[in-house]
DNA sequence: CTAGCCTTGATG
DNA sequence: CATCAAGGCTAG
């Protein structure tokens, strides 16, 4: 009865694998070696070299010291080359037509097994004991593409800060990752064509980049292009959500996040207003509280106004119900919130098993990410590249 | 490989 | 029928 049962199916691919080998990560320190153009870099914490790579390729997930598989990757589950194929996987070439409507059929895949079994959604692997000790990338269908943990949505809303000069309503439209003007969302948030575009390509076709320094290349609209790992990464860190990426490459539609771009822009659009409202008033000096209430708003930023006044009147309208509160029942309308850029969470891990629930989407099928918290201050936590093989992508 | 533009297609 | 995000195409 509910639109957001839908049925689809999508295949999923790849996977992203995070280890954590602070054991071994002792680099030549290599880690300046290239970055001329970069200065900065250094510095920081990461001392020691920890080397930090993203694995995409499932083949190889095994790689990861803690040799725990995927269950719930495809790629996992096939044993083409257990060990190590020299090829870079090429999953779904072929142009499958749309079979991802209700039908248990999912094969998008090359030689793996995945469509044979729809074995399982994100969250039965959680239960199967994966500790998300590595990120893995999963494919999931068109039809129900897990809870997104809104990280990413937020986290435009998040970089107003107490007095940054975001409070202009152009000013969401730079891209979280690159700066570049945002054309609209894009895999769970609003982001630049560009970006979107990248992230498409890096997931599906599992690329795997490596980054020449410390993987902490500020990503910019200039040099965006100089470090897809660290690009990637970034992608990764505001909330670009993998699941969002087709493996059945289906066109149109819309995935379980159309609700939520919905509602994220509504909520954004009358924070907006709110915002400008309060300004206004302060400006008339009708209401104007100089206390700043604890958690008089939402769990949204209190708006401070630029002489840093915090309007409380029109705040507390109540019309926002609608939108602050979960509108669905859902008792928590904002999930995790993206930290800046001193620490930055990544979606929660429990997403998955919201959507696991479901009991209609049986076969979901996209790119899932399984993140660990990663923390950037977590220095211990390296990710390695798929491809032991040399084929980077140069 | 990058990124702008185009096509698709479920949603409302 | 309008919307608009996801994929496709392809010049550069
Ligand atoms: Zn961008
Ligand atoms: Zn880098």
């Amino acid at each position: 009865m509910h639109e957001e049962a839908e049925a689809s199916t999508t295949t999923s691919v790849g996977s992203v694998v995070i280890i954590d080998t602070t054991t071994s990560v002792e680099l030549p320190a290599d880690p300046m070696t290239g970055n001329p153009t970069d200065s900065e870099a250094s510095s920081q914490e990461t001392s020691s070299g920890v080397e930090l790579l993203f694995i995409l390729d499932p083949w190889r997930i095994r790689m990861s010291s803690h040799t725990m598989e995927l269950p719930m990757s495809p790629f996992n589950l096939s044993p083409p080359m257990s060990g190590h194929s020299p090829t870079p996987p090429n999953l779904v070439h072929h142009s499958n037509s749309n079979m991802w409507n209700d039908h248990h059929h999912i094969s998008s895949h090359p030689n793996s097994a995945v469509g044979h079994s729809h074995h399982g959604l994100l969250t039965t692997a959680s239960h199967h004991g994966i500790h998300a000790l590595d990120h893995g990338y999963n494919m999931y269908n068109s039809a129900s593409q897990a809870n997104a943990t809104t990280s990413g949505l937020e986290y435009t809303a998040a970089l107003g800060g107490p007095d940054l000069p975001d409070t202009k309503e152009g000013i969401e439209e730079l891209c979280p990752v690159c700066g570049d003007k945002v054309s609209g969302y894009h895999y769970g948030l609003l982001t630049c064509e560009s970006c979107k575009g990248f992230f498409k390509r890096t997931v599906q076709n599992k690329k795997v980049y490596t980054c020449v320094a410390e993987r902490n290349c500020h990503i910019d609209k200039t040099q965006r292009k100089r470090c897809p790992y660290c690009r990637f990464q970034k992608c990764l860190e505001v909330g670009m959500k993998l699941e969002a990426v087709r493996a059945d490459r289906m066109r149109g539609g819309r995935n379980k996040f159309g609700p939520m771009y919905k509602r994220d822009r509504a909520r954004k659009l009358q924070l907006m207003r709110q915002r400008q409202l309060a300004a206004q008033q302060a400006r008339q000096g009708i209401n104007i509280i100089s206390d700043v209430g604890p958690m008089s708003y939402n769990s949204n930023s209190p708006y401070v106004n630029q002489q840093g006044v915090t309007i409380k009147q029109e705040i507390q309208i109540p019309q926002v119900s609608s939108l602050t509160s979960s509108p669905d029942s859902s008792p928590s309308p904002l999930l995790g919130m993206v930290n800046g850029p001193s620490g930055i969470n990544l979606s929660d891990p429990k997403i998955w098993a919201t959507s696991s629930t479901s009991p209609n989407s049986p076969s979901s099928k996209a790119f899932a990410y399984d993140p660990n918290h990663p923390t950037a201050n977590n220095a211990s936590l390296v990710s390695r590249q798929s491809g032991g093989d040399p084929s980077q992508v140069s």
